[in-house]
DNA sequence: AATGAATGAGATTTCATTCAT
DNA sequence: GATGAATGAAATCTCATTCAT
């Protein structure tokens, strides 16, 4: 793809990843046949490659634009507030709701994101939860510098905190279990917080 | 396959289960020719048709068995603990050790146990995970009976605590993180254990 | 197949089922492979899937075309005679024509349309020769409303007719016979016309 | 096959032949499977390849087998009868019984008789319908030979007998006609015998 | 640049036949 | 001789990718 796009050219590029998302959440990247991507962006089929080099092209660009879309909305919202355990929180709660209101989205970085490793050894650029867990990282160790929380170490705890976001958040929408999501994020945000030690012990 | 196998069966059941994980952990499911597995596992491809009745089937059974060989070990180790929080604390470390003995049935399973929804349509009653959850939710309930951990919701306890190993292990197994197993059970166990809040708070 | 063809498309259409008549009825369906039909059409496999579902539907739409045209091709002729015995006469005299004018369509039809009764429970609504033993009846039909032969019950006359000459042709095409078709022709005529009896008995 | 057979040995030829001829009549030569056979003979698959080279030799002494028995069935039953004329009529009337009496043997023989020019020209001794259309033509020259009928070119006569027969039982069997089997053969007779002349033309 | 018809490599699965027991 | 597990060749069909228009 040329670097610099016209407008039309970028309204068909994102309608290209968008109908990609779409359609590799609902399918998965190996049932997904580009004709139907093509079909549901309203372009042909040879269009799909004049913006992508080939399918694998286009699943590591949706999923590079997914992520930076939702860490850029989560940034912009938590930057209206300033104390460090209230940003981690809501972070937990934005990142909730984000997937609340894009359900595919969630679909597709959970069950696309664990590609083979012959994939992340294809490409080993491929690090699209990076910029995530970094982000989660600064919030704790803003969090443990402001005295808010204890000091642990920062890489173990950012991936904790991802790791069980995203399990309960799988398990939520594969529809396993009946609490909401709600009652997970406080439940969560309770154990994290205080332990699981009883107050007395 | 017949319910009753001869032990040179039973052999060749097995050595093909184990090709199949080990080759499924390395490419994928999808990047798996089944020609590959008869020739991992030392027989024609017309055999392996024989013991499964289709690609799909050596997944399915390949996770059964391996979920169940693993929560059969563990559940060995266990008994001979009695103490609920000991248990508990032991679980997650021997849940970490079978994968440092085991590397590609972690990869296998982190890799491939999240299909695509409609491998979930076609098989509803796959449920590999449900057992292994199960015994965790049993695992807590038992720690919060003896008065040793508060009284959360269980469920979303237990997921939570899956989901953090889980997650923490595919980081570790993807290769992106220096830091050591045994540094992550045991940072995670602090934390879930006494929570982030500093003790004086 | 989109339902409107360009001329092209419809040269390439025309071509696949003209080879698949020609192989089909050298080789038979079960022992003619997609690949050798392609080649011979000359376009490649997947061309053929994109101009029909699949072997079975190529089989089908093959016959549907022969027969139609070839009663087509019959009717014209007929056309141009009015009077009913004449027109019954020449009917079978054009039948037999046909075939040596078109000998691998007569192969053809001969060996593939029994199939087996598995393949008639699939496509319930495929009877290609219904049109055609339809003509056949209301040939005789008009010859008996004409007082030019006696009235016995047309559905069977019709299916007798149809299958004196398709055993005929049989038997010649497969080679066993030295008699001449127009010999057939004539004798077949003279019997049914006028019967076994000696004309003094 | 070894030419001198026990008495044991023999049932289990004919066992595996009757299964045969069963499961190709119901699904036709090449959706038969060699498993099928074994199993309603009550053999091991291993075991028809004893008795018979392959698959193709399996049917071609079904077909003999077949043939062989009808019209020694028909021969006994004619031998009763002495007049020509009325041994005509009496063997369509056994040749029509006889496959009221054993259905899938008509399908069998409608079905798999016209096999690809392939495999004639694979086995130019398969003839199985000779003998059958020669004893016809036997039939059909006493008659001329004792003035019953006219003398015409009775290889052409007896191909067509053949033919009217095999062709209305094949529609008949196919299930398309309501009308019955007697009425097909009076109205054959009749047509032959008679022809269609009307009587004062 | 956009189209979509055409390509053809590739993978699952079946099943006739073999052969060790 | 009988068995039936094992073999592996073979064929349909799919779909990512190309390329003539």
């Amino acid at each position: 793809m040329t670097k610099v796009m016209t407008e039309k050219q970028k309204k068909k590029w994102m309608a290209i990843i968008e109908a990609a998302i779409e359609i590799f959440s609902e399918k998965g990247f190996h049932n997904t046949k580009i004709v139907e991507v093509a079909q549901k962006a309203e372009v042909a089929d040879g269009t799909v490659y004049l913006y992508f080099k080939n399918k694998d092209d286009l699943l590591i660009t949706a999923f590079q634009y997914l992520f930076k879309n939702r860490l850029e909305f989560i940034k912009k919202k938590l930057d209206e507030i300033s104390d460090p355990l209230e940003r981690l929180h809501n972070f937990f709660k934005l990142h909730i709701d984000y997937y609340e209101n894009f359900p595919h989205e969630l679909r597709f970085s959970i069950i696309e994101l664990r590609q083979s490793p012959e994939f992340y050894q294809k490409f080993p650029d491929f690090l699209p939860m990076k910029g995530y867990i970094d982000f989660i990282k600064q919030l704790c160790t803003a969090c443990a510098e402001a005295g808010e929380i204890k000091h642990v170490n920062m890489d173990i705890l950012a991936t904790m905190l991802y790791g069980i976001m995203d399990f309960a958040l799988t398990e939520w929408a594969l529809g396993y279990k009946e609490y909401s999501l709600e009652e997970i994020t406080n439940t969560v945000i309770d154990i994290l917080h205080n332990g699981l030690k009883l107050e007395n012990s």
